[in-house]
DNA sequence: CCATATACTTGTACGCTACAACTATTGTGG
DNA sequence: CCACAATAGTTGTAGCGTACAAGTATATGG
């Protein structure tokens, strides 16, 4: 018979949790020794995906304010990495583009971390690391759909909090 | 037939990266709008856990340096979910308490994860959940065997480098 | 042509974390 | 018992990342 929902709440949450934190942990420390940090990383791996990007764009892709993406990209094009291109049809619109220097790194640091899954995956019986992968893109959908339909977090959803004193 | 494990590392890894930025952004705000951070929030969990634990052991387990780990505390006591309490046998450890106001905070945050994760899991056609939770485990297993070997992240696994310029 | 909207940048502030220097306590060899 | 090292934690300081507010430049509509 199936667990309770409950049950299986409470173990996905604790599972989660641990691996996210774990995660976040690994890339700290993977990705800094790079030279970069995490947000200027995933920055660089968008605009290598998705080539010349506005900056909006960008910052809506990464959850990140405007302001603070100008600040990434500040960084980015400072250690060349990345350079402003303004757009033609509308200038007020700053286009990002990756440079050849930073898409070398970006490179880098993909291969690395998909060698990285390797070794994970290896340490998996060789007829559920199929399942894995499956699962976790069935859990990513379900978490973007479930995002989508703008279902806050639970009844605490009432946006930004910062200072309670 | 199976599909090369090159290939399979490259779909984690993006499933895993686009997840855990996904993730990482609900925690922000999902947790920040109770009045406390993720570190605070994820301290306060340990804390209900474990117990009154030491400064020091708190630190490894939330990965953070005994410096930072005290200024989480800090203001852990300050917002009086926690409090200090000196060890009698060696009066040099300092053995964090969590409050009864904390464990309250930190019960509530809880259920509502936990109710999230339930609306996450109800997404799933019902005889996929487990597969996912199981799997999610099974990663979880491994990138925890991964770890503890000591195989950093890779060929730069050379450690802290902050500063490029 | 002016008012408003849009896209981005800059000023400012705050939280999180790390490293280095410091204090307090405990352990150890003579 | 004392000097000295080791351990546990705190404080000083600094840098990064982010957000909000205000400012600048461009575009759009009346």
């Amino acid at each position: 018979m199936a667990p309770s929902i409950h049950r299986q709440a409470e173990r996905l949450h604790h599972v989660f949790t641990e691996l996210v934190r774990a995660y976040q942990f690994r890339d700290r420390e993977g990705i800094t020794c790079y030279g970069l940090s995490v947000s200027q990383c995933y920055t660089l791996d968008t605009l290598a995906d998705k080539g010349p990007t506005a900056m909006g764009d960008l910052a809506r892709h990464l959850h990140l304010e405007i302001s603070s993406m100008t600040r990434v990209v500040d960084s980015l094009v400072a250690k060349g990495w990345a350079a402003r291109v303004t757009d033609d049809k509308d200038r007020r619109v700053c286009r990002v583009r990756i440079s050849r220097k930073g898409q070398t790194l970006v490179s880098g640091i993909r291969s690395d971390l998909i060698e990285e899954h390797k070794h994970i995956l290896r340490e998996l019986p060789v007829d559920s690391r199929e399942v894995v992968i499956t699962a976790m893109s069935h859990l990513l959908f379900a978490f973007n759909e479930r995002k989508q339909r703008g279902c806050g977090s639970g009844k605490s959803g009432k946006g930004r909090k910062r200072k309670v004193g």
